[in-house]
DNA sequence: TTGAAAGCGCTAACAG
DNA sequence: CTGTTAGCGCTTTCAA
């Protein structure tokens, strides 16, 4: 690869000064029309592209942020991190993606990987804890765990609470009431709200919650849920629904159902939450809250944005609305 | 946020000049014992973290790699970004994803965008084309068009024609005589070798190809799949098997069959591609051509690694081995 | 074994 | 409207 050319060379081949080529390309100072011509037709000429390391070095700004997500995988965090990378490529900055595998410990490595590239901001989506230590630096909190004190901060989340809920609801008035809940441990506060709008809903019609039927799982995996929801079969358990708190577990569970001989709808129902394509597909089709990722992305990078180029400080927490997609999972008389 | 500290700041602290620090932050130069920890120290104590733009400017090496993907919501290159992103990061190198889109204007735009941030490599994951512009930027190809004419490149992929072979075989052996075969258009080489499988498999088997059942889908989605299907159906087309040249669309194959009554396996065979959680959860389970992704993704950032990092050059084409994980969904006597 | 100093490519303050 | 210039933080010769 030829070195690539320098600002230096441009103004030279424009016959002007690199500061007059930098205001070009950077649209402030000022300039005539007929030089900021002239230079754009050197730079269009030879290809030239400014160096960005320069650049970031210089105003400290590199038009790059970081996305810390725990899992590319999870399909609903891929759909946010999609639209969050189109989105901002639109508006001129590049993701750096860093996946945390759920580990605290990577996280905050990745955070500080992230600050020594001098990122221009920061997505943190389901994050462990809060980082006060970034100080100004542009973040937007997604679906992190909200155990902060100070609420100075951006954050976006979905109503996990209501969606609980709603999904419940909808198993009691199909007829559950002895409903089982499929739900992952770890600090992951969403599926804590989940689960309280779990409980919120079994209070409301009056059905007592049985202890014995709350399983936590080591891990948000199919694998897991299957082999649970085996055991609790195996063992006789005796529960007509199954909540679970995320699209996979509930997969897995209609897979081991299907083993067992079990039929969803007709012997057991089960819903799942974030209302991804594995919902619809598996089985007779999953019940599902859905969760409105296009806003909830759309958000995020316009929020991140708006406080990374305008400097604008915003301070807001916001609670997206969740709705349910029935499917035949869930479709018995009611 | 405080100033971030330079190294000037702990060149001083530690009673030394710059050069000093430099030289043991990176394990070159010499030096005394004593300093090495007295300037480590330092270090550690003022959570001082080197500047990477400042680095990068200095050596045109940031210890970024892109990663050129078309659509990172697609479980099978989800996975692959995952492990590249994981295994890169645990050697020091962080990862700017970017989604094309299948759009061969962004991709170019991303390559663009991706040499102006002096990035030390990329990885272009189902790429439309070849970048020889990129001059000795190391590059690994995955998945790509194999187009090009000169093999001077690395290059990974699966053996996708034996893959279209293996579960055409299946659906053959399963006694399929009538086999649709549902794949997407676009200049996507591997459709394209999962297609010659397929007809490789008819061939073997002295069936004959009907051209109607071959079904071009604008995109890979499970809506343009089951819309497809139903269409199928609905015209009466006589057909006993179902080949997906991908997972999504088998999803979407199946789900239309439930539509219209039929039952998967006992009236039509279907398999997919990927083997992804979709296929463990859909209907009954769909047999699946496996690729060995932790592989791929494996030997990609090992071969990108010793390109960037010991310089090494490297010029091979892999093709990966692919296996066919058998399910319900096609499980008649043979 | 260490330090001084040049300079990577760019921007922004200042001068004109 | 445009040019000169200092310097961002780091690495790397060269000299000691």
């Amino acid at each position: 690869m030829e070195k690539a050319k320098s600002i230096k060379e441009i103004a030279k081949l424009a016959g002007v000064s690199t500061a007059t080529v930098s205001r070009v390309i950077n649209q402030n100072g000022r300039f005539s029309k007929e030089t900021e011509e002239r230079v754009r037709r050197v730079i269009r000429e030879n290809d030239y592209i400014p160096n960005m390391s320069a650049k970031g070095l210089r105003t400290s700004r590199t038009r790059v942020v970081g996305i810390i997500v725990p899992d590319i995988t999870n399909p609903h965090f891929a759909n946010l991190v999609l639209h969050l990378e189109m989105d901002l490529f639109r508006r001129g900055y590049s993701c750096l993606i860093c996946n945390t595998n759920e580990s605290e410990e990577l996280e905050s490595k990745h955070i500080q990987s992230l600050t020594a590239q001098n990122v221009s901001g920061i997505v943190l989506i389901s994050g462990m804890r809060n980082y006060e230590e970034l100080g100004d630096l542009p973040v937007v909190y997604v679906d992190r765990p909200s155990n902060s004190q100070d609420k100075e901060e951006v954050m976006i989340e979905s109503d996990n609470e209501e969606g609980g809920y709603l999904a419940t609801r909808e198993l009691i008035q199909s007829g559950c009431r002895h409903i089982l809940i499929l739900k992952s441990l770890g600090n992951d506060s969403n599926q804590f709200a989940r689960y309280c709008g779990f409980r919120r809903a079994l209070d409301e019609f009056k059905i007592k919650e049985e202890r014995s039927l709350c399983i936590n799982l080591k891990a948000v995996s199919m694998e897991e849920a299957r082999e649970s929801i085996l055991f609790m079969l195996d063992r006789e358990a005796k529960f007509d629904g199954i909540m679970s708190t995320t699209d996979t577990l509930a997969a897995g569970a209609v897979i081991a159902l299907r083993e067992r001989g079990l039929e969803v709808p007709k012997d057991i129902l089960v819903t799942g939450f974030d209302d991804c394509q594995i919902a619809a597909a598996c089985g007779p089709g999953i019940t599902s809250v859905h969760q409105d990722i296009d806003q909830m992305s759309r958000m995020a990078a316009k929020l991140l944005f708006e406080m990374m180029h305008d400097g604008k400080q915003i301070h807001h927490h916001y609670r997206l609305p969740v709705s349910l997609t029935v499917r035949n999972s869930t479709c018995r008389s009611k």
